[in-house]
DNA sequence: TATTGCCTAATTGTTGACAATATAACGATG
DNA sequence: CATCGTTATATTGTCAACAATTAGGCAATA
C-alpha cells in the first residue's frame, strides 16, 4: 500500500460544492485541540505553507536551530519534515551545509511547463473516460465561479489564480490515476504556486484560457478522450509559450535599459 | 537551487562507456574509506537497494529498531531515510503504527505505465531536440550490447531488463529536462524495477522492443521531435498492454482452475 | 462461546546532549 | 597590500534516553 495520505486539500471555492471527498480537519486553525497529527506533519505543512505563500524568501537560508525555536519544536521532527521539503523539491539541501528554500529560475520554471503539459495532458485524456457526471457538475461549477469572479475584479485576480489551479486539480482528480494525482497535486501544483509568488505572476491571459477551459470540458463531458488531451496540451504550450514571451521581453528590456 | 543531489548511477554495461557525468565514488565498495556521506545517505542507498532487488519482501512491515540494528545505526539517521523512501513511494508508513515495504497492485502497475507513457514521450520529443552527437552515439552503443547480450542469453535475461532500462534512462536523459530527469530516475524507474523483481517480470516480447527501440533511436537522430514523441509513446504503450494482457490471462487461468 | 474491558509489551514520537564539519574571522607572512 | 594558514563559532550529523500511542493477550462477563 503505497498510499496517499497526502493529497492536499485545496478548493478555494467560496461556497459549498460537490468537491471531492476528503474536507480532513486541516482547516485553518480548528480551535484549541491538543492537535492530534505528528509534529513533523504539522510542521512540514506549515513551512509548506510558509514556501508557497512567499513567507520564507525563496533562496534565503534556513537553519534548524532557527525554524526549531520558530515552531516550538525540537530538531527531530524538524529534520524529518525537512526531508519530506526536499522530496518535493521545495527545499535543497547540502549536507553539513544547509538547506535553502527553493528559488525556481526561468530554465527550470520552463522545465515545469513541459512537464505539467505530459502530465496534464495524459490526466485530460483518462478523466474523459473515467470522469463521473457528479465530478463533470463540479467542474462546470468551478468554471461558473471562475468567470463571475472574474467579471467582479478583472485582471490578475487572486481568485482567478486559485480557480485555474483548482479547475486543473480536478481534471487530474478525475483521471482516477493516483499515481498522477500524487505527482500532480503533492508536488507540482505546488511548485507551480511558489513560482506565482515569487514572480508575482499576473494570471495571464484570462480570457482565452476561460474559452479553452470550457473547451476541455466539453470534450471531456463528450468522453473523447483525444480531443480533450489535444485541448489540455495546447493549453499548457499556450501557458507557457505566454510566460516564455513575457520573460524574453523583460531580458530584452532590461538589456535595452543597460545599453541607454 | 532545487538542485538534484540524487539521480542514480546506473549503467549495467559492463564495459567503458561514454556514460553521462558524475561517476562520483558510489560504486560498489571503495575498499575501507571512512565513507564520507552521511549515514541516513547510505542507509537511505542500502534500503532502497534492498528493496528494488526484493531482499525485503514487498508488503512486509519494518520496524525502526530492527533496522537499525541491521545496519547499526541510531533511529535518527534512519528515520530520515524512511521519510525519504516514504516520498519516493517506496515504502508506505502510517502515523504511530508503522512502515510497510511497498507492493504494487496490477492496477497501480497500470497507473505507473500510463504516467511513464506520458512523461517517456515528452522525454523523446525533448531528447530529439536537444540530444548532443556524444549523447546519441551512447545510446547506440547501448542498443548494440542490448542485442548481443540476447544473441548469447535469449529470453528473459537478466541484462536485457537492466539494458532496457537503461536505453530508457539515456533518452530521459537525453531530454535535458532535470525535473523530467529526477521524476523518472529518481522516482518511476525504481519502482518499475520494484515491479520487475515482484512480479519476477520477463522481458517481454524482446524481439518487437527491440525494432521499436532502434526506430526511437533513428527519429531522435534525425531530430523528428513528433516522430520519436509517437514512437515512444506507442512503445511504453504496448509494454503496457502486453503486462496487462498477461494480466488477464492469469486473472482467467486462476478462475477457471478455481472453478475446475 | 463470543464479546468486552483492561493490561502488558512493543513500537513510534520527541527531546536534549554530544560529536563532526564547514563557514568566517583573524592574524601572520610574503 | 594580498594571500595563506589558524582558530573560533555556529550549524549540521548522530546518539541514547524518555514519553506517548498502538496492538495483542488475557481474564471476566453476558
Amino acid at each position: 500500500m503505497p498510499a496517499s495520505r497526502d493529497s492536499a486539500q485545496h478548493t478555494a471555492l467560496p461556497s459549498g460544492s460537490p468537491a471531492p471527498a476528503s474536507v480532513s480537519p486541516g482547516g485553518a486553525d480548528a480551535g484549541t485541540v491538543p492537535e492530534k497529527r505528528t509534529l513533523a506533519e504539522r510542521v512540514f505543512d506549515q513551512l509548506q505553507d510558509a514556501i508557497v505563500r512567499g513567507e520564507l524568501e525563496p533562496g534565503s537560508r534556513i537553519t534548524e536551530p532557527g525554524l526549531a525555536a520558530t515552531y516550538g519544536i525540537s530538531r527531530g521532527p524538524l529534520r524529518e519534515a525537512m526531508r519530506r521539503l526536499e522530496g518535493h523539491r521545495l527545499i535543497g539541501r547540502v549536507p553539513h551545509v544547509g538547506a535553502r528554500v527553493v528559488k525556481l529560475s526561468m530554465p527550470e520554471l520552463l522545465e515545469l511547463f513541459d512537464v505539467r503539459e505530459a502530465l496534464e495532458s495524459m490526466a485530460a485524456r483518462l478523466a474523459a473516460s473515467h470522469m463521473t457526471a457528479d465530478e463533470i457538475a463540479g467542474l462546470r461549477q468551478v468554471l461558473a465561479v471562475h468567470e463571475s469572479q472574474d467579471d467582479l475584479q478583472r485582471g490578475e485576480a487572486y481568485y482567478q489564480r486559485e480557480g485555474d489551479l483548482d479547475f486543473h486539480y480536478r481534471i487530474v482528480q478525475g483521471s482516477h490515476n493516483q499515481m498522477l494525482v500524487n505527482l500532480l497535486c503533492d508536488d507540482l501544483y505546488y511548485l507551480v504556486r511558489v513560482y506565482r509568488t515569487q514572480f508575482s505572476a499576473s494570471g495571464a491571459r484570462p480570457q482565452k484560457a476561460f474559452v479553452e477551459h470550457h473547451r476541455i470540458v466539453d470534450a471531456i463531458e463528450a468522453g473523447d478522450a483525444e480531443l480533450a488531451e489535444l485541448l489540455m496540451r495546447r493549453h499548457v504550450s499556450a501557458s507557457r509559450a505566454n510566460v516564455a514571451e513575457r520573460y524574453a521581453t523583460t531580458l530584452q528590456d532590461a538589456s535595452s535599459t543597460n545599453r541607454g
